[in-house]
DNA sequence: CGTAGATTGTCAAGCGATTTGACAACCGTA
DNA sequence: TACGGTTGTCAAATCGCTTGACAATCTACG
């Protein structure tokens, strides 16, 4: 029996989605910490996102992983200041700078990208190859959705207000 | 096009499940905002769980939610304050006490598996029905995998030594 | 051109959610 | 009855993040 047989309806996608996501984010620190990078923390992840910030500026993470460019900017020192990452000047823009992985950030990036691999292997035997195939291309229909691609992560702040 | 065509491979779930969950929430608080729960923040939803925590210990809550109870103990408290919900003594065991929600507490329960449904409806619209409904069975699947299963929320210390 | 407004990164201060540490009260069991 | 484990809580500290302010720079428009 699993934990979503209640008196109160069919499971809420909330919930159905949380636990494999916490499940996977546990996974992810635990390989990264026994592949040595220790001292890399879930926060950081808003760093590590999908697509990776190479190259980009750290003005355009902030708003990507939903926050202030001031939390990004700690992150992003603490990485910086770890050998993670370096903040460069932008030729093209004398107020912006370029985020570039070093050796160590890539490795990060690759870790986290096999971890998820794995859960995907254990998933893939756990629930056979076509329906975990089904699983992904229904999660990235969902994705593609108005529903979620309209309400995309925004910085807490700027209120947007209708003119 | 989506943003999960990528050199590195097909899209990963980390990213899948984030990204639906973030909205998800987002319109949980909106709409508890907008029903007048104004004091409701994210953090609360530790304890506005799907297996709702009425008549649950304080313990076994921090515990589901893989926190300390000390901070458990620290929304507990505000939720008391804010008339959400009671502790009670337990009678069975002296040390112990026992969460009932309140008739707010349960409005907000309710609010949210609202919320929950509305934006079931518009996936579901947007999906269609057959997909939608594949799409719940197969997260619930996925649930109920060992994979996931396993790994359960569980607090931050509990080393878990071996011998 | 030149200047007003927006953008970028950052310093500083503060807050809120959470952790660690310690502790008294209580339970279960030997 | 003594003892190890559990429960809730007080206190202090940490950490991720927000708000606020600011100089430097870019951009658009006169």
């Amino acid at each position: 029996m699993n934990d979503f047989e209640s008196p109160i309806g069919p499971p809420l996608i909330g919930a159905l989605l949380r636990a494999p996501l916490d499940t996977i984010r546990a996974r992810m620190v635990a390989d990264l910490h026994d592949a040595g990078f220790t001292d890399i923390v879930p926060a950081h992840f808003a760093v590590f996102r999908y697509p990776p910030p190479d190259g980009r500026r750290p003005s355009d993470c902030a708003a990507g992983a939903g926050m202030t460019r001031q939390a990004m900017g700690y992150l992003l020192g603490q990485l910086e200041q770890l050998d993670y990452l370096t903040r460069e000047d932008d030729p093209a823009d004398q107020r912006s700078k370029r985020i570039y992985f070093t050796k160590r950030g890539f490795a990060v990036a690759q870790t986290i990208r096999e971890a998820v691999r794995k859960i995907e292997a254990d998933l893939e035997t756990e629930l056979g190859p076509e329906q975990f195939a089904q699983l992904r291309e229904l999660l990235v229909k969902l994705n593609d959705t108005d529903t979620i691609r309209g309400q995309r992560p925004r910085p807490p702040t700027a209120p947007s207000a209708s003119p």
